[in-house]
DNA sequence: CCGCATCCTGCGCGATACTG
DNA sequence: CAGTATCGCGCAGGATGCGG
């Protein structure tokens, strides 16, 4: 298990408040950014296609996100000046990298889903 | 491929907005969970233990987080009534099956951390 | 030591309307 | 088609104080 040093010269530790790691946890603990990566998996997509793939999402929190994914280098943003216009979004590399931990992530939650609703049924 | 068939008789499609696997994505989604849940794989914690592990939770959050992980079979929370109180948290085999991805997720992050920061200040 | 109750604030998020 | 702009609500989440 190799250290990770960050550029603060500190380990990068999610435990520790200050670490920067919490920032991008927080991110990915975003109401929506677990699925757009996840449908993004399935290749190239425009605007209007995430918003049919990923159904109750709104256009203000889809840019959003898609902004916020655009920032910390998980996707690209490829605007065809054609009209009508057209945007593609895909993963980079790096976003190609964080997809690996958040489709097991999904997957692991449509797995489990009956266990868990049987947990709360016995809690209630 | 297996498809998982849940109570509804529906497939369990996250991209669905009425599968309830959206709602246990957000609660795991939430801003505690994930640090949570990873935190217990070190061990047995009492709530103080967790409280200090966890830099920056409140009081209120962390309860109510671990309720929440409670009810949906992830932790169990046994109460040594004795004087003074002691309470101690595990995660469920369930849990234990949880903190598998969500390992894997924290541990991505601390270890692209750098990367992330570098497109970030590219971005700015 | 381990909480629960309460008050309060910010902002996540949705709804709606408008634009190149 | 792919957004921006604006408004407003609800709830996540912090601060404080009390109780067993």
């Amino acid at each position: 298990m190799e250290t990770i040093v960050e550029s603060s010269g500190l380990p990068a530790d999610a435990f520790s408040a200050k670490c920067p790691t919490r920032q991008v946890l927080d991110h990915i603990a975003g109401k929506w950014t677990i699925l757009i990566v996840d449908a993004l998996l399935e290749g190239t997509m425009r605007y209007t296609d995430l918003r049919r793939r990923i159904e109750g999402v709104s256009q203000k929190m889809l840019t959003q996100t898609l902004r916020s994914l655009e920032a910390d280098g998980f996707v690209t943003r490829t605007v065809h000046p054609t009209i009508p216009p057209r945007v593609e979004y895909d993963l980079t590399p790096l976003g190609h990298s964080l997809a690996e931990p958040i489709t097991a992530l999904r997957q692991w939650t449509e797995t489990h889903i009956n266990e868990i609703e049987q947990a709360r049924s016995r809690a209630s």
